[in-house]
DNA sequence: CGGAAGATTTAACACTGGTTAACACTGCAT
DNA sequence: ATGCAGTGTTAACCAGTGTTAAATCTTCCG
C-alpha cells in the first residue's frame, strides 16, 4: 500500500472515480462527500495525505482545512479547484494548503501530485537516530555518534552495523548477512565482513555492556 | 510601482482610460493597439502581467497569447472579450489564457483581477525555490541561497545539484547521472563529475546536516 | 592434550574517489 | 584583434575504502 488517502469530494460519481483509479494505484482511499465527515474520518483514518474539494457542503474546503491544520500541521493538503476561481488559491494557502489542481485535470496529474508529497513528507519523517547503548547511530548520514563525539561510518560497515542494530539481541546468520551487506556468499565476501566486524567492534568499544557475539558455525549477535 | 501591465486594447480612447486608470492606482502601463506590437512590447518591456483584447487588427488576441506563452511561460494573461460564449473561453483557456474579463467592466473587477494574479504569480515564484537543509535552491536561476547569501552557480552545476535535490535521500547510480547531464559516460566525464561534486560539497558545507555520501562503486547519495 | 576448523586481528594491496591546479574553450568588453 | 573572466575538462597526486593475505588466537572434540 502507497498511501493511505482522504478524499473530499461532494460530487459523488466524480468521487468514486477518483477513489477507484486511486485504489488501482495502490492507495487506500476513504472517500467523504461533505466537510463535516471529512474532520471525522481524518481524525480516526490518519490519512498521509488529503485531497479536499473546495465547494462542499455544510464545510467548505477552507473550514475544513483549518481545522485539519489545527490537528496535524504536517500532513499536504492538496485542494480541488474550479478553473477560474483564482482567489480560490490565495485563500487556499492562506489556510495551509500545499498545493492546488485546477478542475478539470488528468489523474495523471493527480497522483504526480500526490506522490510527490507523500516523498517530501516521508523524507522529514525518516531523519531518525536509533540509539544503541551510549551511541547512536544514524544510517542514512552514516555517524555513530557518543556525547556528542562523530565519527562518520563507511558505507559498508554504515550497512552492516545497521542490520545488527535493527536485529539487536537476535543471532544474524552469517550467510544472511553476506547476501544482504556482500550481495554474495563466498570465501572472500566473508573473510571481508570478519574484517568488518572487527571494525565495528572498534568502534564500539567505548561502552562496554555493547557486544557483538559470535555464534561459532553461525553468524553474530549484537548484544546490548 | 507595483508591477508592470501590458495593455493590448485596439480601441484608443477605452485603452488609453484603462491605463490612466492603472497608472493612478501605482502600476507601470504600456498601451499598444494592436496584436502584432504587443509581442515587440513584450519582449523589450517584460511585463509581470498581460492584458489582451480578443478582438484585434492583424493577430488577434489567441494569436499574441500563443506566441507570448511560446516566449514566457509563466507570465499572467487576461483577455478582455466582448463575447460570452463558452467556445471562446475554452479557446482562449487552450492558448494559454489564465482568466476572462467580460466587456463591459468595471475597473474594480479589473484591478481585483490584477492583483490576484500577481499574487499567484508571485507565489508560484516562490515555488521555484527548493529548500534543502538550510539552504534554498532555484534551478532556473541557478540560484543557490543560504539565509539571504546567494550563490550563482554555473549551468552544469545547477543540473548536477538538480538532480541530486530532486531524488534526495536516494541513490543515484553514477551512470545514471553521467547520462542525464553529462550525456555520456565515459572515463573523462566520469572523472570531470567528481570534480563536481567537490564543488557542490563545498557549496553546501554550511549545513552539516546535509551530506553527499559516496557509494563506492555505485554512485551518490544526497542526504538531508 | 593435540590438532583442526573457525574466528580475530593486523597489515599490505588494489582500486575508486577527492582535491587541487593547470589548461582549453567560449563569450564578452575594451 | 586583444585581453579578460567564467566555465568545464584534463591531469596529477593524495586519501579513503574494501579485499586479500597471513599470522595468531579460540573453541571444539577425539
Amino acid at each position: 500500500m502507497k498511501g493511505k488517502i482522504l478524499l473530499a469530494e461532494d460530487e459523488i460519481s466524480l468521487g468514486e472515480i477518483i477513489k477507484e483509479s486511486l485504489d488501482s494505484r495502490g492507495f487506500l482511499v476513504e472517500h467523504v462527500a461533505c466537510g463535516k465527515k471529512a474532520i471525522e474520518v481524518f481524525k480516526s483514518f490518519s490519512p498521509d495525505i488529503v485531497v479536499l474539494d473546495i465547494m462542499m457542503p455544510h464545510k467548505d474546503g477552507f473550514e475544513v482545512s483549518r481545522e485539519i491544520r489545527m490537528l496535524d500541521r504536517n500532513v499536504p493538503i492538496i485542494f480541488l479547484t474550479a478553473k477560474n476561481r483564482t482567489q480560490d488559491v490565495i485563500d487556499g494557502f492562506e489556510n495551509g494548503a500545499n498545493d492546488f489542481i485546477k478542475k478539470p485535470f488528468s489523474m495523471e496529474e493527480l497522483i504526480v501530485r500526490i506522490n510527490s508529497h507523500l516523498r517530501i513528507s516521508k523524507i522529514n519523517f525518516e531523519q531518525q537516530w536509533v540509539s544503541i547503548g551510549k551511541y547512536k547511530f544514524n544510517f542514512e548520514h552514516q555517524i555513530l555518534d557518543l556525547h556528542g563525539k562523530e565519527t562518520t561510518l563507511t558505507y559498508k560497515e554504515s550497512l552492516l552495523l545497521n542490520e545488527l542494530i535493527k536485529k539487536r539481541n537476535q543471532v544474524l546468520d552469517r550467510s544472511y548477512i553476506l547476501n544482504l551487506v556482500w550481495g554474495t556468499d563466498d570465501f572472500f565476501s566473508a573473510r571481508s565482513m570478519d574484517v568488518f566486524i572487527t571494525k565495528i567492534r572498534k568502534y564500539l568499544k567505548d561502552d562496554p555492556l555493547i557486544k557483538i557475539v559470535n555464534i561459532r558455525g553461525i553468524g553474530y549477535k549484537l548484544v546490548v
